[in-house]
DNA sequence: TCCATATAGTTAACAATGATAACTAAAACA
DNA sequence: TGTTTTAGTTATCATTGTTAACTATATGGA
């Protein structure tokens, strides 16, 4: 097989499977993806509103009112009225939390199995050039706009 | 913001804008992102079937089956009857290579971006840590059969 | 040699998740 | 006050993954 640069395809083909098998961990608590990347990032913020946690994630606003109605219907996150009443303040139920938990548990399990021969140097490598990528991307759709 | 355990987040929050720039770059060009790694691996195979760009890829044959068909439509790849009758070697046509190595222009420029602040060594790093986990993920898929 | 099984490929249908467009209601600004 | 911006919703579409069911060919064991 010929080589030149890899990266990307590196990339590509090591996330698709990773997020086969997350989907497939998180389908035991009958959650998504999506769905859990929404309810982690409403735990950290806390009182986050739709459109902060759009930020947060990189995506349009319609992608997360769907996935939050879909939260909300399961039960795991309440709505309340911002005093900017165009604003719905996003909090996690009792309920919401558990399954966090829960989850969490799963997903760390999950994750120190894809570590396993990972030093903790390496990690936090790896996160950083991550996180210069991340920040590369972000640069490059301010300009464009 | 609180915090717990990020590595699985930031290669959620990395790779999705990833994957929706990168798309950006192709559309210049009229491909998507599948048709691109597809038409990648059988530059990089040479005289591959659509079973094997699948296993490569970790993807199902009828995902394959739909973006060679694109390909083909568009000129970019031909099929050659192999001597198993069953096999359909794949083959680039001349077109498919042209717009390969333009391609290819467009992605290095655009991995050159989101690599500036990222060494050498960095990269390195960075690709043997993405292929240990990537490793995992398939012992993982094997031991689940 | 013949039958059972495996493999390559296709088609159809569905699910998840991204995007844009168009809209309402409220707020902010000039 | 009137215009513009912002938060949120709904509808719709595109891409890309999956499984199921099928055909045709190859292979391997009785």
């Amino acid at each position: 097989m010929k080589k030149y640069r890899t990266l990307f395809h590196e990339l590509i083909l090591t996330y698709r499977p990773f997020e086969t098998q997350l989907n497939e961990q998180l389908s035991k608590h009958g959650l998504h993806r999506t769905q859990w990347s929404v309810l982690y990032y409403l735990v950290m913020t806390e009182f986050a509103t739709s459109v902060e946690i759009a930020r947060i994630m990189g995506v349009e606003k319609p992608n997360i009112a769907r996935t939050m109605k879909s939260l909300i219907e399961m039960g795991y996150v309440d709505t309340i009225q911002g005093q900017d009443k165009r604003e719905k303040r996003l909090v996690v139920t009792d309920k919401g939390m558990e399954i966090f938990n829960e989850i969490r548990t799963t997903v760390d399990a999950f994750e120190q199995q894809l570590l396993l021969d990972v030093g903790e140097e390496e990690q936090l490598a790896f996160i950083h050039t991550l996180q210069k990528i991340k920040r590369n991307l972000s640069t490059r759709s301010e300009e464009n706009k």
